[in-house]
RNA sequence: GGUCUCGUAGUUCAAUGGAUAGAAUAGAAGUUUCCUAAACUUUUGAUACAGGUUCGAUUCCUGUCGAGACUACCA
């Protein structure tokens, strides 16, 4: 149990015995002390001095008098300075603590719950590569659902993958049109970016056949509708939808060839599922819940046949969810394929990771499903994160500013290269291991950046600025832990009885100021897991090990471990580098970016 | 028009209503016979504006100004 929750119930516990009132835990506040004065935790009085009509300097006194007495093993001194109680732990306590968890290899993670969980993220579309955006939605994606599995959650991470519609046809029907049967095969393209080229290029002729028709006299609207390649993509949606057999083959393909160039960026970046879901499958899922929802009088079919909800008791407005010819929209699919999720898994939560454009769209879906209600509505929660931009403004794919995810990892990995040559430190590396090592560095720069930011927030991405490698990114921390990884080579920890007992008794005596700073960041690992956990945020945990490994490089320029004062501090150090070298290998582990040994 | 976000150092990001608003980067000045200088130390620099709530407001409320998203029988 963490120190501070093991603190505010001896508060609580101090204001019984001495007031005779009941405050509830959830009232003690308890900071880190300000490094300006004495002590390591503080407790802020505010709150029980208008309650227990006592000045903020006695109440102090009284409960700090209390505590000190009723837990010595445990505090050592407190001060009292305005409204705030600075409480100073027991050296011993740190060392105690240190000794237990240097080497734990689950420090940090908890038994299963029993609980399930179903992480959506992804969601791809089979008509153009993946972008910097993705990459944000996946590595959240994959790194909450990581957290959630160390606090004991079961979890099932799937995707759904957006594979027809208007959209894709338009690539198919480019595709038909300007390629002679060109392939990724014969341009030596990877395959999902070979048929975005097609896109493109459906949406350069239909803007030229757009223009020609204006031109020729017709107006704007009615040319954006009678351009033929915009009727021959229609078209070939009704196609598609008969299940016409050539449409249906050439879509086939077509979707093959992106899976194929999504599977390599997958595998590149660390997403994985354990189920995939097609919309091409799961499109006419909702009618079922549709006509469940007439019956329950939840929606209400109009003259013309669509069928709405009325959300407006709730500040929302009507939602559409069948349009008049019967045909589903996004929302009938969302009803439909949460149903069939809920029936294969019967999870206890499920997490859709999507853009906050989505907002109003997620919040109409739970309160239909709450409407209905669906047992599972309440554990609908949409982890909603804000949009990639660049300097000048949002990514548009007309415009060509979109950055490519497959180009954005590359860019990294040269640079990764580029610097690790420059400072040639490992030149005895074959090359099998610097290719794993510049991907390490790549990779773990461009996650960190991406999941270091609140994800609610939007982020503007500079490639001019944000490439670094020094000061908050990945690499710093990685090379924290490369730096004592090599000390740890060259002095492995005795752990031996004899030596711990030396270590403990070393630390007990005196520990400097940054060994114990070093472990209270240590001991609060669990505690910032907990928060990312319950904030769906790895943000918290980027920031956290960040912190840890800055602390670290402090300590370890200011004082030697190797040539430590005595044996026992260097057997304490040895354990202290151990114990941040573990918590930074799992902390990384949980944002899903590898740690090396050497760089 | 309506609904919802968001305005913090030059820039990118922090701060469960708590002490003198933290980092990083950029700028300035330093640190290498000693465990990896992708590091460390020092320093310059910010809460859009106006009210309110209270012991205390970057945080909560109201208004003004500014930016964005949504408001499709698209997905």
């Amino acid at each position: 149990m963490s120190i501070v929750s093991q603190v505010k119930p001896l508060v609580v516990k101090a204001l019984k015995e001495l007031y005779q009132q009941d405050f509830p835990e959830s009232g003690v506040t308890i900071n880190s002390t300000n490094p300006e004065f004495e002590g390591d935790y503080t407790v802020v009085l505010f709150s029980f001095v208008k309650q227990l009509k006592k000045s903020p300097e006695q109440l102090g006194k009284e409960i700090g008098e209390s505590m000190l007495k009723t837990s010595p093993g445990i505090f050592t001194g407190y001060n009292v300075i305005k409204g705030f109680l600075n409480l100073t732990i027991a050296d011993d306590y740190w060392t105690g603590f240190l000794q237990s968890n240097f080497a734990a290899a689950g420090f940090g993670s908890q038994r299963d719950n029993g609980q399930k969980v179903m992480v959506e993220y992804s969601s791809p579309n089979t008509n153009k590569p993946l972008h910097l955006g993705h990459l944000r939605n996946n590595f959240l994606g994959w790194s909450v659902a990581e957290i959630l599995k160390q606090r004991g959650y079961g979890i099932i991470k799937s995707c759904i993958v957006n594979d027809r519609g208007i959209h894709i046809c338009k690539s198919m029907i480019a595709w038909q049109l300007f390629a002679n049967g060109a392939t990724p095969q014969s341009t030596h393209t990877k395959g999902d970016h070979f048929v975005g080229e097609y896109y493109v290029k459906f949406n350069d002729e239909y803007k030229r056949q757009v223009e020609e028709l204006v031109t020729g006299g017709m107006k704007k609207e009615e040319a954006e509708k009678e351009a033929p390649i915009m009727k021959g993509t229609q078209g070939m949606l009704l196609d598609w939808e008969a299940g016409k057999k050539e449409v249906i083959d050439l879509w086939k393909m077509m979707n093959g060839w992106v899976y194929e160039g999504f599977d390599v960026t997958y595998k590149r970046i660390g997403s994985d599922f354990n189920i995939m879901y097609y919309e091409s499958d799961t499109y006419l899922l909702g009618k079922k819940s549709v006509e469940e929802g007439l019956t329950k009088g939840v929606f209400v079919k109009r003259e013309d046949g669509s069928v709405w909800a009325d959300l407006t008791d709730e500040g929302l407005d009507q939602k559409l969810v069948l349009r008049k010819d019967g045909t589903s929209v996004y929302m009938t699919q969302d009803l439909g394929l949460a149903q069939q999720k809920y029936e294969q898994f019967h999870y206890d939560q499920s997490i859709y990771v999507i853009g906050d454009e989505q907002n109003y769209h997620m919040k109409a879906l739970k309160l239909i499903l709450k409407k209905m209600n669906k047992p599972y509505a309440d554990g609908v929660y949409h982890l909603s994160y804000g949009m990639v931009e660049l300097p000048t403004g949002r990514m548009k794919s007309r415009e060509g500013t979109v950055v490519d995810a497959d180009d954005m990892v590359e860019e990294m990995v040269k640079v990764a290269k580029n610097k690790t040559e420059e400072l040639g430190k490992v030149k005895d590396f074959t090359g099998e291991e610097l290719e794993e090592l510049y991907d390490t560095i790549a990779l773990g720069a461009l996650k960190f950046f991406l999941l270091r930011v609140d994800p609610k927030k939007k982020m503007i991405f500079n490639p001019e600025e944000s490439i670094d490698f020094h000061g908050f990114t990945g690499p710093f921390i990685q090379y924290t832990h490369a730096r004592i990884k090599s000390i740890l080579r060259k002095q492995p920890v005795n752990v031996s009885q004899e030596s711990g007992a030396k270590s403990q008794e070393a630390g007990g005596k005196s520990l400097l100021k940054l060994e114990k700073d070093l472990i209270i960041s240590l001991e609060q690992y669990p505690t910032i897991i907990e928060q990312a956990c319950t904030e769906h945020n790895p943000s918290v945990i980027a920031i956290y090990v960040f912190n840890l490994a800055k602390s670290f490089n402090t300590f370890y320029t200011e004082h030697s471990v190797m040539n430590a004062e005595s044996e026992e501090k260097k057997q304490l150090r040895l354990q202290l580098s151990e114990m941040t070298a573990n918590v930074i290998a799992s902390g990384m582990r949980l944002l899903g970016i590898r740690v090396p040994e050497r760089m």
